[in-house]
DNA sequence: CCCTGATTCGC
DNA sequence: GCGAATCAGG
């Protein structure tokens, strides 16, 4: 396997993005993550920090804070304490590009009338998708920006790489290499690389390590040759 | 042990 | 240039 472009643009991204090693050669495919790490050290990508223990998935010490969130469903009889251990959110950084096929125009689900789904309510307030229903209740934002206020001011245009800090959303729109690849841009969910929205979609309620790769996972753009 | 990234070194 | 083996740390 070579490192094409692609798959160097994409090595690049989420190695910058704070994927690791094992998420990038997961991703890309057909490499091991020595692959992945020799080739970021050759490409002079510099070495993040390398006990990525401690930092990197830290979870926002959950205090007494009066997020007090959204009216979630209220299943007064079985709580279901179970689908949510989410010790450490852990930031499965693989944004499946969803397909762009289902463009609903409902930007926030605030209110949703009859769903007695099984989420989660991670920090910042955005839900965690079950591991089953994946693209139904987020729509993917829209390929365009038509969202009015953009609490972000740099984004008059669209997000390039350069425009990207920690100040606002890494979600990639589009794919790495087209004319209008972007980012969202959006304002960050406070701790995270992504938008509240986004957060929802790449923080799934805690999938078993096991059973989280075989279905959906569509790469970043690359080719997934394996 | 699990994970992480860093480095080495034969290819 | 590549990446498995190895090393070192949390």
């Amino acid at each position: 396997m070579s490192w094409t472009d692609e798959r160097i643009a994409t090595l690049k991204k989420m190695w910058e993005g704070g994927s690791t090693a094992s998420q990038i050669a997961d991703e890309l495919g057909g490499v091991s993550r020595n692959a992945v790490i020799g080739k970021a050290h050759r490409l002079g990508l510099k070495s993040r920090p390398s006990p990525v223990k401690a930092n990197e998935k830290k979870k926002p010490p959950a205090k007494a804070k009066p997020v007090a969130p959204k009216p979630v469903a209220k299943n007064s009889a079985k709580p279901v304490a179970k689908p949510a251990p989410t010790s450490p959110a852990k930031p499965v950084a693989s944004p499946q590009l969803a397909a762009d096929a289902t463009i609903p125009s409902q930007p926030l689900p605030n209110k949703t009338p009859d769903l007695p789904k099984i989420v989660s309510v991670g920090p910042g307030g955005f839900l965690r998708q079950g591991p089953g229903d994946q693209q139904a209740p987020i729509p993917p934002a829209p390929p365009r920006r038509l969202v009015p206020a953009k609490p972000s001011p740099e984004i008059a245009d669209k997000t390039s790489l350069l425009d990207l800090s920690d100040k606002v959303c890494r979600w990639p729109m589009g794919h790495p290499g087209e004319p209008d690849f972007h980012f969202c841009g959006e304002a960050v969910n406070p701790g995270f690389p992504y938008c509240v929205e986004h957060c929802g979609r790449a923080y799934q309620a805690q999938l078993p390590r096991g059973a989280r790769r075989p279905p959906p996972p569509l790469p970043f753009g690359g080719p997934r040759v394996r």
